[in-house]
DNA sequence: CTGTTAGCGCGTTCAT
DNA sequence: ATGAACGCGCTAACAG
């Protein structure tokens, strides 16, 4: 491994004249950079960026904490911090957490020891999520309300509540949810807006139209049951998430039902995936590259110390209706 | 940001014993450790890691190259690689290469200027993949035939092999393919597999049979207009991955074709999704968390400096017979 | 068990 | 335009 004293050897300069040959060639007579480069190319020579991230004393590294990577929402957003990332010159650390705080708190520990420079944190802010936002740069994506550190966010409350208004218009009145884990700030929020609607209309809530998945295509599925042994089924089914609906159209095309004539499913997120499934999915499209490309603007502001205008960015969504929804049949 | 010198100076030992307290505490008096932790604590000090991995001259940190951060096969294979990183206190760089050998040249130079030791690429090799061997410690995952450095791999020929003989002995004699690109090593082998059992059944190949896809769901949706113009259709399709079975499915149905009545569909992967699509999907499940996982420990190996006992793991593949595939209609 | 010392490879003064 | 010298924070000898 050639270092830098090897090149000055071979060029016959000083180790400062190969630092500016490399940093600042202006700065260098023509021959000395010849000399340089021939040493250079000779002995292969690649600086050592650990030597120079020491000295310079950034990383030139962010981490990415995701809860789940094989979910697609999730590599989505993250291939817009990478585009971003990139074009900085920064590198992207990954940090599957798995749900876990323990390694969760293992990646926030990478910038805390300078091995990253910031965080950006791809799931709902809850208190437990200890964030220690004095020591660690972070930005928060796909956030919900009241998250206290720089965020970028969709409105989900105002979302699910078109979503509920939608399916309402259609003459729906039992309209059921596949929600989240109950704790879940998106699960919250988004229930938020399906009780507003509900409210708007003067339809009362009923708990027993609430099934409580955990995001997963199989909880979706599973939620199925519960709706096909109720004696009063609702006609329509708003999901939290186009997996959980993927699931549940699975579950009910097994017990023999119509879709959509016989249940009405929406979902959120509008994964690629959701145009291909059978019937094709009416959802929420969440612009997930630009909340990544968002989240990581945002998080290079701070890095470098500048005081962004705003710390709540929230993007518009966009409601698809595809083939999954129709009005409830005649009786 | 406070230092080891600092954290010296306030409990009153030589740096050195600092150092010995974090790495050997064992090497050190319970006095000593007692004034060292306490100044730990009183000034929250924290190791600066840039500087021990360029002390140690190790980034603890590996690359993942990866075409395509948004498809579901390469994310399990990647929480594999996670989960044996994890155990071995190394961090995983995420490089998206989206297919291009610009961005994948500078991913790979993070390991030549030592900013990761090691490299996993999660694309099949081709020649002008350009991996430096001689300076670059790498892994491929998801190889395929001949790959000319240390491998991760499934039999793609057989794979694809048994699931036309399959696909024949259900009585299908036309038996239609949707590859990728015609020069990925991927398609080249399974193309392989699909000729040999056409060989074996003594039926003759039919170039007009082959539809070349990219791989995307996309391009599976599309090659389905090639099939419906035929007037001679194949009654089932090999599809080279899940996304494009996905695809065809829809295509198909949109054409007003019954499945699998109609036309029978094979996928390659068994993502998660395929269980739930509508059909479900007979395809060929491939261990991708195992091949990540494989993958990562034979890297490890070889950074250690371990000569492996292999460097060419096929690991087994699960052929899934689903609903998607039946006989062909009596004519 | 502890402290002193000498670098790791690089960038950056400050002279020349 | 160039070079000598220092130090970033840490670890690993060595000597005591």
């Amino acid at each position: 491994m050639a270092t830098i004293r090897d090149v000055s050897k071979e060029a016959g300069v000083s180790i400062a004249t190969v630092s500016r040959a490399l940093s600042a060639p202006e700065k260098v007579s023509k021959v000395g950079l010849k000399k340089v480069e021939d040493a250079i190319a000779k002995l292969h020579y690649k600086p050592n960026m650990l030597s120079q991230k020491f000295r310079n004393k950034t990383a030139n590294c962010i981490v990415v904490l995701v809860p789940d990577i094989s979910n697609l929402f999730f590599t989505t957003v993250i291939r817009g911090i990478e585009t971003v990332a990139q074009k900085k010159g920064f590198n992207v650390l990954l940090g599957d957490t798995r749900d876990s705080s323990t390694r969760e708190k293992n990646f926030i520990s990478l910038v805390e020891t300078r091995q990253a420079d910031g965080i950006i944190q791809l799931r709902p802010y809850t208190s437990d999520s200890a964030l220690p936002m004095e020591s660690v740069i972070a930005v928060n994506a796909s956030g919900c309300e009241n998250t206290p550190y720089p965020t970028v966010r969709i409105d989900n409350v105002t979302a699910a509540k078109d979503v509920t208004k939608y399916l309402l218009s259609l003459g729906h009145t039992r309209v059921g949810v596949i929600s989240g884990l109950h704790d879940n700030p998106h699960s919250v929020d988004r229930m938020k807006g399906y009780k507003q609607a509900l409210d708007e209309a003067n339809i009362p809530f009923d708990a027993a139209l609430i099934s409580e998945g955990d995001f997963t295509m199989w909880s979706g599925l599973n939620s199925t049951e519960h709706f096909m042994r109720m004696s009063d089924m609702p006609t329509a089914i708003l999901c939290m998430n186009d997996e959980m609906a993927i699931g549940a159209i699975k579950g009910f095309r097994r017990k023999g039902l119509k879709l959509p004539e016989d249940m009405s499913i929406t979902g959120f997120d509008d994964l690629e995936i959701s145009r291909y499934c059978e019937p094709s999915l009416t959802t929420v499209s969440q612009p997930a590259e630009k909340v990544g490309e968002k989240s990581a603007e945002l998080l290079f502001k701070l890095i470098e110390g500048v005081v962004p205008s705003q710390t709540e960015y929230i993007l518009p969504v966009e409601f698809v209706i595809r083939e999954s929804t129709t009005g409830p049949r005649k009786q």
